[in-house]
DNA sequence: CCGGTAAACCCAATTGTCGT
DNA sequence: ACGACAATTGGGTTTACCGG
């Protein structure tokens, strides 16, 4: 057995910042173990290098990150977690694991950022909760509204470029299908300009309305984890930067449709439940179908019994549509056609690209962290040199 | 610009094997 | 019982191209 000198210092400070308890922690690095391992079977004057692998597993620090002797840091810079104790939702391992994985990213960017003298200033004025979401939606809309696109996800794409204009990073994460445990929020705001989503695959236009929202938190500067619960939005209680996130994610993405709704009479049974209207609005706009819903849940023109009946038809209609590409490719695998695919990409913010290749161009950073950094294989690098 | 279609192409989990 | 490493398996997206 291999063991080594080590910082305890380290790990107890990542436990804390994940917010674990210790037979919570004890459990997770005892993973497909017969007998659990005890702190005091870990923790003695030298760690097994096999444990120290364990530990590792759950923060991806790297293993020389617990041999550094010197103390962890606490700012409050450092991660959300130490600047905000209560979020919206209770975050699962993997959901941390993310917010600390982006929080690196965003401290280290803003390193090269600064090495490089690139300007990361905020172009658009901080706003309180008082200020009327409506109206500032259409103004940021003049600003940040992309021409139009009927594409869901080329939308996202041109949304995202737009908010790198304004020094909005948005990133985008993609969790592989199999993976085991997948985080239970849907995005987050870190101050001061850092926007982060993830990958809805089956509904590009909820991830839209996630990154709306967040560009409410942004204008108002206050940080949040989200997990976005349409039902919640609909009938619960939810505090007042909330509420106002949702009306101006609301008013942002419907534009001149919205007045529209507003005259909207109230949904029924006798006017089919106004059906074909909402679906037009939802076509014509890059607002899906459950958000509308819940907006006239709040004005008070859709009953909770009707909601959840349109809710539950919608929820049906994905899952037959997913059921029957599952099938089709069951199908063709059957005729024998190999079945292959990678894994989907996330969308790349150009402020990020344009960020990394300064710092490269500037010698801050070199071709190999290059490549890491955005994820090329070397061939593609030209592609991104010009 | 749009919808449809074909071809290219990844990653995590699981399983197996062997050494300690 | 466990760790290390390799091979296998399984899940489903991107991107380019074409005709309209």
């Amino acid at each position: 057995m291999k063991t080594t000198t080590y910082n305890i210092e380290r790990i107890n400070h990542l436990i804390q910042q994940y917010q674990l308890g210790k037979e919570e922690f004890l459990t997770l690095i005892s993973e497909g173990l017969k007998h659990s391992l005890t702190w005091e079977a870990v923790f003695k004057e030298e760690i097994q290098i096999n444990h120290l692998k364990r530990i590792d597993k759950i923060f991806r620090k790297g293993l020389s990150y617990y041999l550094d002797p010197t103390p962890p840091i606490t700012s409050k810079e450092s991660s959300i977690f130490f600047r905000k104790e209560k979020f919206g939702t209770n975050l699962n391992l993997a959901a941390k694991k993310i917010v600390n994985q982006f929080e690196e990213l965003k401290i280290s960017l803003s390193g090269l950022a600064k090495l490089s003298d690139i300007n990361l200033e905020r172009k658009l004025p901080v706003l309180s909760n008082q200020d009327n979401p409506a109206l500032v939606a259409n103004k940021i809309r003049e600003q940040l509204m992309p021409r139009s696109k009927k594409d869901p996800k080329k939308f996202l794409n041109a949304l995202i470029d737009k908010f790198a204009e304004y020094n909005i990073l948005v990133f985008e994460y993609v969790e592989h299908p199999s993976l085991k445990e997948k985080t239970n929020i849907d995005g987050f705001f870190l101050q001061p300009n850092v926007i982060v989503l993830r990958r809805n695959q089956d509904y590009f236009k909820r991830e839209i309305f996630t990154l709306a929202h967040e560009l409410g938190h942004y204008l108002l500067n206050q940080e949040e984890i989200e997990s976005m619960d349409y039902d919640q939005m609909a009938f619960g209680k939810i505090n007042k930067v909330e509420a106002w996130c949702n009306n101006f994610a609301f008013a942002f993405l419907a534009g001149p449709q919205l007045p529209v709704l507003d005259k909207l009479p109230n949904v029924t049974l006798r006017n089919d439940y106004n059906f074909n209207e909402i679906k037009t609005i939802s076509d014509q706009t890059h607002l899906c179908f459950t958000a509308i819903l819940t907006y006239l849940v709040k004005k008070g023109k859709v009953s909770g019994a009707i909601y959840a009946k349109m809710r539950s038809d919608q929820e049906e209609e994905l899952r037959k549509r997913k059921e029957e590409d599952k099938k089709k490719r069951e199908l063709e695998k059957e005729m024998g056609k190999a079945s292959i695919a990678s894994l989907a990409k996330p969308i790349k913010s150009p402020l990020f690209v344009s960020t990394i290749q300064s710092a490269f161009f500037d010698g801050v950073i070199n071709e190999y962290e290059l490549c890491k950094t955005l994820n090329l294989k070397p061939n593609q690098l030209e592609k991104y040199l010009r």
